[in-house]
DNA sequence: GCTACGATTTACAACGTTAGAAAGATTTCC
DNA sequence: GGAAATCTTTCTAACGTTGTAAATCGTAGC
């Protein structure tokens, strides 16, 4: 079936006879060994372009311990943040030569501590990790024999690498940019009352942060409860809003999915934006850019952090002892049209 | 750092030495060999538990010629279809004790042809691959000599395995249900005029056949191209039937993206969606359920897809050899709000 | 008690690669 | 010209697992 005759693949050793040299020189040269002669090198790699060598990479995963394989586990592909999240691993990874493997965790406790002791750690080198569930009372679980780097907020203080968004500046940069298009009465949609330390938390302190810097009293009634991060809830915590009666010049939807809903609800009501309302997300997703009006957002620095996660992660798995390291992306306001003067 | 003393890993020596038994015993054991006495298995078992033995997979898939992993070749996982494409490819995998290994072609041709012959190829027992770009012309790069099956409709009759969605009868279903609700005059919204095999075509094939069957007559106003299926190219679709005079009382938009962004221009047109004109989709991507009006659209049944493919993948590696097959998806309408009576 | 025949277990040799060190060439320097 | 220094290449063992074939055990049949 394929070219090269016998079924079995072509190894070093039929390199080396073909080429009359040892299975040590086929590897230094695969390997760019520094001390070659140019003759053997050349008479070597015509020997692997005849033959059609291909390094059998399970031989050299065994010798030296490394597979070149990192694992990745997030919540779901299914949702965009993670879709796009994980777009960006994979192309910062093969930029570095290295391949990903994508474990979902269905945003479920128990699978998040299971990817942290599965079997699968045995063919990667390192996991980069996207908890949603995992509290820091789960601290301990992440102390784990391998180099691993969390991404996002929920577990602070670990004795691990992190990779993060600026939750907090980033809304409070687009509570912020709104304030300077002369808004006063924004709502913020999505918030998570429970919650201490997630996303949403964060978002909000980042938003009455804002406020506060420029006396601006912070209203409770314009903070919308919404539990699923979906267009849906957005829509919904408009409707809401409207129905309390209470005032609102703009609103800043915690993720882009929210902020997408709350336009469509707007649109319905025939509420025109950004004229009546202006509007903000967050996440820069890429129907964010797509839809009418376009929607100003927050970029997280998503490319960023998918770059430093993979850097720090090789950085550790060739044996970097240096102190844990907590990286913090840089966002960046996107502006758009829903935010129009 | 790891609980178990040493820095090297428990090998199955280890465990051997530990249960007074032989290394093949305890290989017996761990791979589930029946003719274990009881009490041996029971022996082995309590040592792997102490020792915390954990198999490596480099060594077995050196052995075995195998690696228990699959790769999934696809355009990106920005685009919300691949993105769940590949979640229920990697569910199915998961199921079934495979991993999957993903790899972007940015739908681009000449890097669909790389991941063909890459060096990663050497990691995986096979491969799922979603071409976007690769045409007939093409076919013979794809006879590669490891197991792969193709999914999509761009290249035909080939010497591989073969998994696609019914575009031309989900589309013929999608219409005729328009139809079924009193529609008339539907515009189809997202055509490629150029192409004769691709998604596109098919679909609209599929439209013109509900069309015959029920003795409408084909008018070629209302088939309206639009290249990439976003929901910006949906609205802008809608914008110029509108404006182009042309009177229709429903769309069909070719994916759900351009069905998305048709409902949100009907919308600011001030257009009743479903009452003047009535939307169905195609592709039953999350967002589809969470619009408002939710859209009706077409389940090209995802889940069979990732499920076939792996099926069929598996048994090409365990070494099948019956004729190639071509497996079609069942699809399903799924009725929602955009097209209620 | 002895033989035969499964049931269990073991010894040994791969799988294809690379680390380390030794061996062989070649060059450099007096 | 010879010794030392350096560059190249080769040799020998692993890395941890499983396939094969052979060894050992246990017991049923006579």
């Amino acid at each position: 079936m394929n070219g090269s005759g016998t079924r079995g693949a072509v190894t070093m050793h039929d390199v080396a006879a073909a080429a009359g040299v040892s299975v040590k020189t086929v590897s230094n040269v695969v390997n760019d060994y520094p001390h070659i002669r140019p003759a053997t090198r050349e008479k070597v790699q015509r020997a692997i372009d005849e033959l059609g060598y291909r390094m059998n990479l399970s031989a050299r995963n065994l010798r030296q311990g490394r597979t070149g394989i990192i694992g990745l586990a997030l919540p779901e592909l299914s949702l965009p943040y993670f879709a796009e999240l994980a777009d960006s691993v994979i192309r910062a990874a093969e930029d570095r030569g290295l391949v990903v493997l994508i474990e979902q965790t269905s945003a479920d406790r128990q699978h998040e501590l299971d990817v942290l002791t599965s079997e699968r750690r045995q063919l990667t080198d390192g996991l980069i990790f996207s908890p949603l569930e995992l509290g820091p009372d789960d601290a301990d679980a992440l102390k784990v024999p391998y180099p691993i780097v969390v991404l996002g907020e929920r577990i602070f203080g670990g004795d691990w690498d992190h990779v993060t968004m600026n939750n907090v500046d980033g809304a409070r940069a687009a509570t912020q940019h709104l304030i300077d298009r002369g808004r006063r009465r924004i709502a913020v949609i999505g918030a998570h009352a429970g919650e201490a330390m997630g996303s949403a938390a964060l978002r909000v302190l980042g938003y009455q942060t804002a406020l506060a810097a420029n006396g601006i009293p912070f209203d409770p009634d314009l903070v919308i409860e919404g539990g699923l991060w979906h267009r849906a809830t957005g829509a919904d915590c408009v409707e809401r809003v409207i129905a309390s009666g209470v005032e609102f010049d703009a609103v800043f939807g915690l993720n882009d999915a929210l902020a997408l809903g709350a336009m469509h609800a707007l649109h319905a009501h025939r509420i025109d934006v950004p004229g009546t309302v202006a509007v903000v997300g967050f996440d820069d997703i890429e129907d964010a850019a797509y839809a009418s009006p376009t929607l100003t957002t927050i970029s997280p620095g998503r490319e960023q952090i998918a770059a430093t996660a993979i850097d720090v992660l090789m950085a550790r798995i060739a044996g970097d002892t240096e102190p844990f390291r907590r990286v913090i992306a840089d966002f960046s306001l996107i502006e758009r049209e829903s935010t129009a003067p």
